[in-house]
DNA sequence: TATATTGGTGCACAAATGTGCAATACCAGG
DNA sequence: CCTGGTATTGCACATTTGTGCACCAATATA
């Protein structure tokens, strides 16, 4: 998909945060209005453009917006569009674009509290006893810190895992909820990234 | 909420249809063209109505309407509504009106396969090794029938539960994943209502 | 029969909306 | 300095769209 300009990415945001307060899609004057500036000719440009390089789709009549990309694509009334992370690139924060597999719909049940999210697919049986599985698509809530017991993910020498945190008297450490793995004494350089909110299994 | 006429909720539906095709709403015209009556006018009235009995919101623009009502809202291009299943009364299908406590908006990734689905809160432990716990809200669709080991909902003298079906030589039963509790061989009336196909927990 | 309710038609009109053109401004690169 | 790409303005114009009115038709009800 062909690169836009800054512009036109800032009307794709304009675009998508009215179809949010609405759930009805903008005509180009009113996105004229949020720009500040006075010409609709220059939105049909800008929306000209953005239809032929694949981010946009409208029909005919008024108001037949509707955004392709995924990057852009409105939430929605009852859901919200959080980064589902894929692997992690050594180095780079876990929110990092680089990291970003795609974004994934969630109900807003699952985030009722202001803040950062992400998903993630669990990858191993280390949870099991929590009623976490592997594939399972766990939600986090972005935070460097948590609670005694709460469920986290860590980032532990470039690996994210997914493991219950242990605050007692000593070092803080990370416990399996399978009797066949160990707890986690992490050694050097290890963050939490966030605490699991929410889950989403696919039976098939 | 006051009661409409039938020709008013077919209006609904057919608003409802449009914006979950072309993701934006009809204008009047458009309409009346599906109702294949060549009056704007008579949709306005039945707009009007509408808005005045609170199922429907617009604005003063072109394509502004809004469903509010929850029984009509579009399911939208991530999510669709599904009924979720509160207290069974006696006597009633499990999907029958009577037992929906509301709509619950789903990711579509849970329910690809086309047919009737509803959700269902867990009570009660008897599935934790299945990774079910209790509160979980399991995606369930609907089926008479199901294979072997898969997780099913039954329906045993109106009790609504949530177990592993098993059919082997003898005769079909109901397993629990949880040592504590007896495998059920359903004795009287019982019936399957569907296979569970998603779950959504929320961990606070 | 009279009357209210609901639903529809045809026409008119103003405002909203999308489209098109010519001209200007800005900025980076040659 | 010139040139090309991007962005904006102002104006004009045809359609779409919502709104309003007078009137008709079917149905149920008093």
């Amino acid at each position: 998909m062909k690169n836009i300009t800054p512009r036109q990415e800032e009307i794709l945001q304009i675009i998508a945060t009215y179809i949010e307060e609405k759930s009805y899609p903008p005509s180009y004057q009113d996105i004229a209005d949020r720009l500040k500036i006075k010409s609709k000719y220059a939105i049909m440009k800008h929306i000209t453009a953005l239809v032929s390089k694949g981010y946009l789709e409208k029909d005919a009549s008024a108001r037949s917006l509707r955004i392709i990309h995924p990057d852009f694509i409105p939430a929605e009334a009852n859901e919200a569009q959080i980064p589902l992370i894929g692997r992690v690139a050594a180095g780079y924060p876990i929110l990092a674009g680089e990291n970003v597999e795609r974004y994934v719909p969630i109900p807003r049940a699952l985030i009722k509290a202001e803040g950062r999210y992400f998903a993630l697919k669990v990858q191993g049986d280390s949870m099991i006893d929590a009623g976490i599985f592997e594939d399972d698509l766990v939600v986090v809530k972005s935070s460097s810190s948590a609670l005694n017991k709460e469920i986290v993910v860590a980032l532990i020498e470039d690996e994210v895992t997914v493991k219950r945190l242990i605050v007692d008297a000593g070092q803080p450490y990370l416990k399996a909820e399978n009797p066949a793995y160990p707890d986690i004494y992490p050694q050097g350089g290890w963050s939490i990234q966030g605490k699991v909110v929410g889950l989403i299994r696919e039976l098939h």
